[in-house]
DNA sequence: TATTCACTTTAGAACTGTTCTAATTTACTT
DNA sequence: AAGTAAATTAGAACAGTTCTAAAGTGAATA
């Protein structure tokens, strides 16, 4: 894939998700975003993000790489899933949902918010405020 | 805190506990045993840890701190807690439970199980296994 | 359209938490 | 007490990520 295989629609589509979330439209940004945004949600490690970039015949360098996921990300347009110290998960499923997580093949499976229902939770210690529930379930394979 | 403040009965119910997993009974194991499991639960990181060990006056090495939580880790004493990809944490409570985490304070506390209700949860996928579900309520302060 | 200037990208250095290595020390067995 | 297997150590190495400072690019202005 290369940036200009995008049609005219999509960079427009593109760009104006990147526009209106307050970031300049640029080359990288584009076409990684492309990758990021073009099908369904995905989850991405800079690395899984770089390597199917230079797949797609695009040379981005790492750097840019994490630039552009951490921007993307508070610019919410990623969230992130904290499942392993050993490296940094991106989704693309922005709303509120939950996680399977496949321990030995480093992949992640979004869970509808509504397939997990907490009944009963605790109060925040006081002085506190509750900014997120995450729910995963670890998996092995049988 | 010397090692040599334990008392007899102190050192010999942390050295049964040290054999009991298979570990021999050293002196760093012996004196990070006793800060560890000396007084209810905790929750610490490599950095904390050694940092309480400098300050009770012992010099324990770097790598032995790692060795040493990895080898608690494995021989099922402690229980690791992925709430942050910055650092491991080390948890004293080996039974199943939950989580709030203060992102602010890189602080954890446990959540005892039975307040949290996962009254629905979603089947594994097929051909896996579930391993566990983790938990984690994130704070902020007020 | 040319100019400007802030923003973006880049290669590579630096940094952080963790693991490894190879030598020394310690605990246990005989 | 001697021998051996295991533990500890300092420091090097490593992986993922962030930083730096220089070069490049996008878009506003003239």
């Amino acid at each position: 894939m290369k940036l200009d295989a995008l049609t005219p629609e999509q960079v427009d589509r593109l760009s104006g998700k990147l526009r209106a979330a307050g970031l300049r439209s640029t080359r990288p940004r584009l076409a990684l975003a492309h990758l990021l945004f073009g099908a369904g949600n995905r989850h991405v490690t800079a690395e899984t993000l770089h390597e199917e970039a230079r797949n797609a015949g695009l040379s981005v360098s790492q750097a840019t790489i994490y630039n552009t996921l951490n921007q993307f990300l508070s610019a919410g347009l990623l969230s992130e899933v904290i499942v392993d110290h050993a490296r940094s998960y991106f989704d693309t499923n922005v709303t509120e949902h939950h996680h399977f997580f496949i321990e030995d093949e480093a992949r992640l499976i979004d869970i509808p918010l509504d397939e997990v229902v907490l009944s009963t939770l605790p109060d925040a210690p006081s002085g506190y405020d509750l900014t997120g529930v995450d729910v995963v379930i670890r998996l092995d394979r049988r």
